[in-house]
Parts: structure tokens; sequence; C-alpha cells
DNA sequence: TAGGAATATTCCTGTAAAGGAATATTATTG
DNA sequence: CAATAATATTCCTTTACAGGAATATTCCTA
């Protein structure tokens, strides 16, 4: 997993740049128009997003078309898959830890509580 | 989404924390020897997953018990799932949006320059 | 209850990064 | 080529945060 994928993330501008671009491409003027930003910030923040693979940049005229990579966002569903057991099998592994640090001794252990 | 998970994943130890505790629950002792981390920033770091919801703390006598919590990846994983479709149909508006911006007229579009 | 694990917290420092403002760059069009 | 639209970059300031070191806290055990 690439953690500079959840570092891009983690700034509330950008995440909504990425679910804005869920909508299509887009321009970077529109993307600033639509999320209240202002120019300069909004390229900023689209070259962080480029600079991890989260987006692609498409030279059209005078335009920079910004457009949703799905590799970085895939790999990321794929570290996902890694839990995923954890909330479709229930998994609490928390009680054989806990008589495993008592030094299992008491065979017997009781039902659960 | 809650973003602050992607915040507390963006850091590397505590991505590293995290895949550790897959394995099961974890003193934090534990943690920082797997990790070779030493306690003070193994605690701060486990602080700021726990904040966010990632961990959860059982004390058992001595020690505190750190365990995964399945409930923000789950959510993190429904969140992708907006973004599902973008690779498993193939997903490219990118020539819808550069006729879009064309104004559409050209009918026979020349092949690419 | 004193001593000692196990863990948390505080203080300090350096650094990365976000936002604002101004400016540079690139490409279009007349 | 001049003017302008669209976008990128630079400079500056402020703030958040990670790491180190020291210390505080909590809880067990003899």
């Amino acid at each position: 997993m690439n953690i500079s994928v959840f570092g891009a993330l983690a700034e509330a501008n950008r995440l909504d740049m990425v679910e804005l671009l869920l909508q299509g491409p887009m321009s970077v003027n529109e993307i600033a128009d639509r999320l209240h930003l202002n120019q300069p910030q909004t390229s900023k923040h689209l070259k962080v997003l480029s600079d991890v693979g989260l987006v692609e940049v498409h030279k059209v005229a005078n335009r920079r078309i910004y457009k949703l990579r799905t590799r970085p966002l895939a790999e990321l569903d794929e570290w996902l898959g890694s839990f995923r057991k954890l909330w479709e099998e229930r998994f609490d592994r928390l009680d054989d830890y806990l008589s495993e640090l008592q030094g299992q001794s008491d065979r017997d252990a009781p039902a659960a509580p």
C-alpha cells in the first residue's frame, strides 16, 4: 500500500476533489468553482493528487483537464481486502489473547460472557 | 467518510501498527518491539489511532491491550464502493467531456494528432 | 507500602505543509 | 504580435505534527 495516497486524501479539499472527479473529468477552474476554492490553491492540491497518481492531466487547448485514476484506488481497495474479513467474519481474538496472556492454564475456559 | 482516518493512516508507523494489529490484539511494548519503536512514540501513535477509532484499548493488569476496530475500515470500504465501478466497468468519460468541451460540433473528429 | 514494570504525558525542536497574494507561464484569438 | 484566458509557481507566514528526552502515572507484586 502506497502510504502517500493516504496523505493526499488526508486533506479535506483534496478529498472533495477526488469525490467531485467521480462525476467525470474537469478543468481546474471548474473544480475551483464547484469547491469554492481559488485557482492557485486548486492547482496546488491537484498537483499533490497528481504526484501520488490519483489524477492525470490532459491538455486541451487552454485548459488542463484533470481526471481520476483508478489504479491507486484499486490498490487501496486491495489493501483493504486484508482487513475485510475483520468485519465479514466475526473477528475477536481478544479473548484468545487474554487467556494467552494469563499463561493459558485453565483449560476449561468459560463460555462467552 | 471520516477524513481523520486518512490522516491517521498517512503516517508510516501508524500504518504499520494497523497492519500489525491484523495479527491480533497486542500490548504497547509488544507493538513497540515488533516495529522497533520506542515506547513513548508508540503510545503517542496509538493515541492518534485511538482518537480516530481505529483501535480500542483494554486494560489488563499492568498493560493496555490495543485491538483493531473494524468500523472505520468498514466505512472506508464503503466509501471506496462509490469508486469501485471506476475500475470494474470501464470508466472513461474523458472523451465525452472533450467533445462536450468543443461544443460537440464537428461530427467527424480528426484522428489523434 | 516500597519498588518496579508498563504505559502515558509533557516539553522542546525541527520540519512539512496549507493558505494568501503576487507573479510567471502557456496557449488562444483577434 | 498584442491582449487575454487558463493555469502553474514562487514567496511568505502560520500552524500541525513527528521525534527525542525526560518525567509522570498506573498498577502489580513482594
